[in-house]
DNA sequence: ATAATAAAAACGAACGTTCGTTCATTTCAG
DNA sequence: CTGAAATGAACGAACGTTCGTTTTTATTAT
């Protein structure tokens, strides 16, 4: 249906990055070769190069279109809940529901910081900007009483929290005798509301 | 001194490590070269097989002697403090003091899962089990009231504590308009401890 | 101590592949 | 019919690894 409206420069464009995106987020960029990407695109080596003129401008093009930030954002602005607990409990779940089923997700940033030293890091928080607004009015809206802390650092707890639970799950994933945990993501989302720390003293 | 002590294929060996330790935090694994890692460590490219038989061999020498845990462990183990609080309070600066200075101390690991799919973490973590145990005893007897929270993800949280903390540090330090964060551990640190909740109602 | 010797280490050219990119040519779509 | 898209051979450079050789080290016998 979409594609019957896409030029055909369009689509093999979206082909090209699709499989890039698959090859790089499984191998990493370094070890992704423009064969490999031509093949699961399913077109000719020299094709790529009538839509991109270097292997890095394939990578910036997966970055605009896949970074997780651009998945996350949106997810987050889209999550109901009138007051803070409500909202943070909501947004976990909704992240690992909408998330959780692709533990590589967050590779692509991974790989950029790991294979680039975060240097596209501003692009795309450039291009972000306004999603980011739109939630931090958004956010400041809620009720409920928090504590005082400066937003940024909030932001960065908050999406601290997820890092945290997604890394850590996939080094558990490769110690089998360690038991999985199914409910762990409430207890995250617990100590990011309450702290470690119980009430009476 | 202690070089005099050293075997000549022993200290060899260690430059080799070094220098590739340098150049893979730097660029990540793929991208760095056997001869890069030669040259750096002062010998010809056929010398290196002299003391590992391939590159990925090289690779696993330095997350034996220098995964970021191997310096995490260790640290925690000498933290002081007699409550819970006050061992997080100690165990933060005290990492960020000893850690903060290289801010890609993380490296290592990232680029572990990202080019090898974590396959060597159960090898790390099995080399870790006798500090991991006798952290795990030291923590269990601390003062102070906490609430139930599974040990697995007290671990985890506090973990993602820094990894959030790092990440995110490194995230920013690219785009440069945003504010340096000078005491944005002491609130991370609360928000572990407390949440971001007040406790009124 | 000194000289002889066997093992370990360093060397660097060479091997066969694979890499990213280019290009002249052909095919196809609008 | 014209420009965009696809082709696949070819380029030089770089890759990990091997190998025959030379040099250095550590040990033994004198």
């Amino acid at each position: 249906m979409i594609e019957e409206t896409l030029s055909k420069g369009e689509r093999t464009s979206r082909a090209i990055i699709d499989a890039a995106y698959d090859l790089i987020i499984d191998q990493g960029y370094a070890a992704t070769s423009m064969r490999q990407i031509a093949d699961r695109a399913g077109l000719a080596l020299g094709g790529i190069y009538n839509h991109f003129s270097s292997k890095e401008e394939v990578f910036v093009a997966i970055l605009e279109k896949r970074h997780p930030f651009f998945q996350i954002v949106p997810l987050l602005n889209s999550v109901e809940g009138e007051t803070i607990e409500a909202f943070a409990r909501n947004a976990a779940h909704t992240l690992i529901a909408e998330l959780g089923h692709h533990p590589e997700f967050l590779n692509l940033l991974l790989i950029e910081i790991v294979e680039f030293k975060g240097e596209h890091v501003p692009l795309v928080f450039e291009k972000m900007l306004p999603m980011i607004l739109q939630l931090a009015q958004r956010l400041s809206n809620l009720g409920g009483n928090m504590r005082e802390i400066p937003q940024l650092v909030l932001a960065r707890a908050f999406l601290g929290m997820f890092f945290s639970y997604f890394i850590t799950e996939l080094l558990l994933n490769q110690t089998k005798f360690m038991a999985m945990q199914t409910n762990a993501l409430d207890h995250f989302v617990d100590i990011f509301l309450h702290g470690i720390l119980s009430a009476e003293e």
